[in-house]
DNA sequence: AAGGGTATCGCTCATTAGGGGGAGTTTGTT
DNA sequence: AACAAACTCCCCCTAATGAGCGATACCCTT
């Protein structure tokens, strides 16, 4: 059976000329919309494959458009299809679930793939999208910035583990107070004044 | 002037058919490794624009290799290429500094295409990675599987805060030993034995 | 009406953690 | 040689926390 594909995009010659390419490639476009505001009753009632959604539109945004498809109905794979290449943005969709990210400058054919790509699984980005979402994990670069001792990184490395101080000292084989001692020097370093503060800013910030 | 390659994998054949493979198609390898504990002084000196690397290697593994050449040629492209897809190798990697992760079972002709992606600033990554790196964004879906109540949620995320209990009753107008109370069910329902491990777990596993 | 879950509050007790001090050793730098 | 920084260990004291018992009240489902 064919791929039921539902499109959201406010600019109507792009969207029709959309569901026309997509149709002339076997596609089954259930429906197009040039706004997103009934997204979530649309994903239920036509139970798309995939949808792909733009951003900027009239009333609600795309980024509630895909909250709204994935509560109603998680399956549908939604792809992001938007000219914002800005960090606020892709981050938004991501963490609302797009399963994917494509520019609108990208090519009909990199869009097949891509709508393929989705439904086997994986996650379609255009590779600038994709280099940013890589470079979040990197971020570690910045580590060192509060200047914390090899030793200092080791004892809060375990103090994020959530061990107590009793068991960081048996398993560094130190003294309880020599651990206690680099504790207070980490809280001093870091700007904070107990151990729960350290752990939700090392945690957050990546600092280990 | 041709695109200059970096091999890193232990197993003879692939490398060597891999070296082969690239070098028909116009890619200067420059040099092969069964080893990556030189990679540092390789990157510099041979200057390569892509790496492929392998994990599982004898000696030191393919995540200090990246690691290594990141910080000593910054410039070169690192892709991972590997069996593994666990998660713990993958984001030690993409933290290590990797620009692409690709799986073994790659055709050799999407190994070309990932190469050309990332010279041109992309992030080529296969499509199970791609959605498990996607996926990191959007655990919040999976937040609600410790069954924390709504007031539970309300009272962890201000421990994650760092906030102490006196604090949190405050900030909550609640009384001292409510707040206590909640953390206990909280850490029953996390399975964790202090304030310290519930945040940890929390800011890990993303559950608010 | 009864039971389960949630939310609220109380008490005691032992453990843990944090703040304040000091002090010796090694290592590397000036 | 002098100095700083890191690493190690010790003491005292107070505050914070976790575990173990409660309790009452509300809402919802059965």
């Amino acid at each position: 059976m064919p791929i039921k594909i539902v499109l959201f995009e406010d600019n109507d010659r792009l969207r029709e000329s959309l569901a026309y390419l997509l149709k002339m490639n076997g596609y089954d476009v259930v429906g197009d919309y040039n706004q997103c505001t009934d997204a979530a009753n649309i994903a239920r009632v036509y139970e798309p494959d995939v949808v792909l959604m733009d951003i900027d539109m009239p009333g609600d945004n795309g980024i509630k458009g895909v909250q709204w498809i994935k509560e109603s109905r998680p399956q549908t794979s939604v792809i992001m299809y938007t000219v914002f290449e800005d960090d606020e943005k892709l981050f938004e969709c991501l963490c609302a679930g797009a399963n994917g990210y494509l520019l609108k400058k990208t090519p009909p054919a990199r869009l097949f793939d891509a709508i393929q790509e989705v439904l086997e699984g994986g996650a379609p980005m255009s590779p600038v999208i994709a280099r940013k979402v890589l470079n979040t994990f990197q971020v570690k670069a910045t580590s060192n910035k509060y200047n914390l001792s090899p030793r200092e990184i080791e004892v809060l490395q375990w103090l994020i583990k959530g061990y107590s101080i009793k068991i960081i000292a048996a398993e560094m084989k130190l003294a309880f107070d020599t651990v206690r001692s680099h504790l207070k020097n980490i809280y001093q370093k870091l700007h904070v004044n107990c151990g729960k503060e350290a752990i939700a800013k090392a945690l957050s910030e990546r600092i280990v």
